[in-house]
DNA sequence: CAGTATCCTTCACGATACTG
DNA sequence: CAGTATCGTGAAGGATACTG
């Protein structure tokens, strides 16, 4: 997504952050999943190529949404998790997660919650 | 934006309709100014272009969001307005456009949280 | 395992000119 | 006034191969 330099309210800046193709579902994954590996992520979001996998994470590690731990071991190793900021995006995303459950997607029964 | 097949969730189906680069724009100045003509939408999103305010506008039609009504008068004059549909999605924006404005623009009164 | 390194494609968006 | 009609570009995303 294209980077704006000025923004007209909360909600384009936000846009912006959550914009990217697969961003909204690594969110999603790391909420629901907590802590992944790399490789985890990448079998939770079928369909992302490992380079832009990489790129989205660093995007949102940029933004403060996602925390990047590594672990220099004999097997290499890179925990990904949400950060308290990353935690809040998820929240205040979560209305919008319903709307488009409720007025986009098939069928389901929108009454069934998530946290 | 990218339009996408299959959505895993309503949050990334949504961001699919309302992720162009000015949609949030239209959706709040429709909210804000309550009916428009093409030239006053215009106006309220400096920078946008007449072909893309216009494909923005008709993507947003047909995905029941905005509405557009034509009157054939002497003066060629169109009407956009909000859908319920679109007034419902604004209102699910709405957590989304806080948590913008409190962690992404520079300041309101608002204190900043941690850096 | 968790990425890089290249190369390539697409299309969203922009600039400009013209019109019913 | 409210748009089309073209043409062009850049960056986001994809495919594939390779590596510390």
């Amino acid at each position: 997504m294209t980077r704006r330099d000025t923004y007209v309210c909360g909600i384009d800046a936000a846009i912006d952050v959550v914009g990217g193709k697969w961003k909204v579902l690594i969110l999603w994954a790391l909420h629901a999943e907590g802590t992944c590996r790399f490789g985890q992520l990448k079998r939770e979001i079928p369909g992302v190529t490992e380079k832009v996998l990489t790129s989205h994470l660093r995007e949102l590690e940029a933004d403060g949404i996602v925390r990047r731990e590594v672990y220099e071991e004999r097997v290499p190793r890179v925990e990904y998790s949400l950060t308290p900021l990353g935690a809040s995006l998820n929240e205040a995303l979560e209305p919008l997660g319903a709307w488009g459950r409720a007025h986009l997607l098939p069928q389901d029964h929108h009454d069934r919650r998530s946290a």
